[in-house]
DNA sequence: TATGAATGAGGCTTCATTCAT
DNA sequence: CATGAATGAAGCCTCATTCAT
């Protein structure tokens, strides 16, 4: 019952929420390597050393441990893009902010980012291509009310997410760069916008 | 063997070139709908109404389908980037005329987009992504030339994959404006720099 | 390789309907000494002398081929108790006629009768209990028109599965004796009923 | 270990014999409702409000558990048809105040009866077959003596269960007329095979 | 004693792929 | 050339059974 203190017991037993971490990160970075149909639950389980009936346990099915990834890295990425406190601050110092938030959550959860963004473009499931696509909403719908204007939203998220995933991949990838070049373009357009 | 000239033949036999242009549609639109796992070779035979064995004589296996179908898109694709004759004019202006294309194919075939982005994120199989990412690679290495700035390009270019995928679906897509707010990103942008 | 004649391909293609003959009685064979769970897909493609798949193709699912076995096992036996010419004779003289199929079908198919008699007190699945019910509530209902009395006919039938089932067991069955056996419960009870 | 009297304790320890007969009778619930392969040992041990081990504990294994089941059914069955003091009374007397307390016994113990009747026509364990074999034949057995003639013993033993399994599920269901119907048969036959 | 947590083994099902006609 | 028929391999899932507390 009682034990050494913080650490989780050296067997098999592991705390419910222990194991599932451990589970969920072997699950997305197969998912992220090997794709969902790619990836077996015999090898996610070895991966995460345990056997897969705990899988089965835990999630119910491979679907739904699809899901529960899907769900801890939107909740990641959103908690980090909503971290800074921004209030007070004008609107593009505010999407500076969300802006260095994400690529700093891509670059710390690759296999995080890799697989939804992989969902946001080859859906696996209807069900969790729903959930992923509100959260993608969310956002480009805060961006269209910052720009005012749907279609560069869009463009503008394509333009995050494309740049996010060549960046991670750049010897160099530096945050700080990520953002500003995107900063440059809302800035430009927003000027440019007003000047024609 | 080779037929006379231009119609096929009424009975079975069609032109392989005809057959093969069959085969490669059910493909595609099979790919683009249910993605690479979801689609099953007795689904495509059916679709293109042949049979199953025909589809291995002509293309091998699977994936090997689907690369060729990938690889027809690509070439599509650039075969329409390429087609405007711009030799002669400035960059912003070939730049323009480049986008036109690219959305006025995407908005032709839909299928073929679907998968070639589709396979932008998720790659199916590692040889494949190879030959896909080549093709993305010499459209940012165009861009790059013209911006003078590798993240630019990318940024640029998931600009327009994220605003053709979202704008294909509105009800009343229009080419023209979709490449003209493109255009001032890069025209903005551009200036902006300059201004920096 | 080459064929005696009059018989079916000895290589691997049987006509359809061979084929689907061989799997059902294996599968029968097999429902029959080990039940339905105890029974394997794997065990009724081997001893079909095919593979699974094979299975799955003709029939679709493990219940499925089920319900197709046993479908097949109570019309054998509907043939059965229906063949002999019997119009214009008595009721005795009918239900005779049919006590003598019944246990004579109950002999040569040992299997059906065996998988058709379980599901009448296990059922396995609930969309095939009620096709085995109705089957024998055809019967009863037969009888109960003859003997005026459900309860009698539940038992009467009763008595004749039993004694079946019982009697197929039996160093020499015969046919005869079983079938005046019950004649002589029918008849007796008809004059004791009289008599009462 | 054992308890001053009467009561079981208040807190988690109940007699072993209390503890058994909780399972067991979870256990004839299930098995009569979903049958031997329907039934899970987690559902089980939920229903008898006890964990996985503790079945184990008592009774080693499913098939064992199945086993302590049926061999309480048939003895309470037998210690039903029994019970009634038919000494000195004759044969007939004695036959239908069998009849009555088999009867009795079924509308009391549906799942019994029920775990018992699919026993006999589909046995799950050849282990356990044979001893619900030896149940029943000790009661045709008896039923042979009784009327000099083995086969018809066992039409008769079909009649009563078939009867049974039947009437169980009726509206009104009286045991007197179950047993008095089956006394006819007995009689008539009797009577008839004198005549005859 | 009593149990939550863990697993080995096996079953159903589906494909991509290939014979044999 | 064209195809219906056939299969090996593999994946998802469940369950009886047992540790370790």
């Amino acid at each position: 019952m009682s034990k050494p203190s913080g650490m989780p017991a050296t067997g098999q037993r592991l705390a419910r929420a222990d194991r599932e971490r451990l589970m969920l990160q072997a699950a997305g970075e197969a998912f992220a390597t090997h794709g969902f149909h790619g990836s077996s639950m015999d090898q996610i389980a070895r991966a995460a050393g345990i056997s897969k009936p705990m899988l089965y346990r835990y999630f119910g099915s491979k679907e739904d441990l699809y899901a529960a990834y899907l769900r801890l890295a939107g909740h990641e990425l959103i908690e980090r893009v909503r971290a800074p406190d921004t209030s007070g601050q004008p609107p593009l110092a505010r999407l500076h902010a969300g802006l260095r938030a994400f690529f700093a959550y891509v670059e710390e959860h690759r296999a995080g980012w890799t697989v939804l963004h992989g969902e946001t473009t080859t859906p696996t499931d209807a069900h969790i291509a729903q959930e992923v696509d509100e959260l993608r909403r969310r956002i480009i719908s805060m961006l269209t009310t910052l720009f005012g204007d749907a279609a560069f939203a869009h463009a503008f998220t394509g333009a995050a997410e494309s740049l996010a995933t060549w960046w991670v991949n750049q010897p160099q990838p530096s945050v700080e760069q990520a953002a500003t070049l995107l900063m440059n373009i809302a800035e430009a357009s927003a000027t440019h916008d007003r000047a024609t």
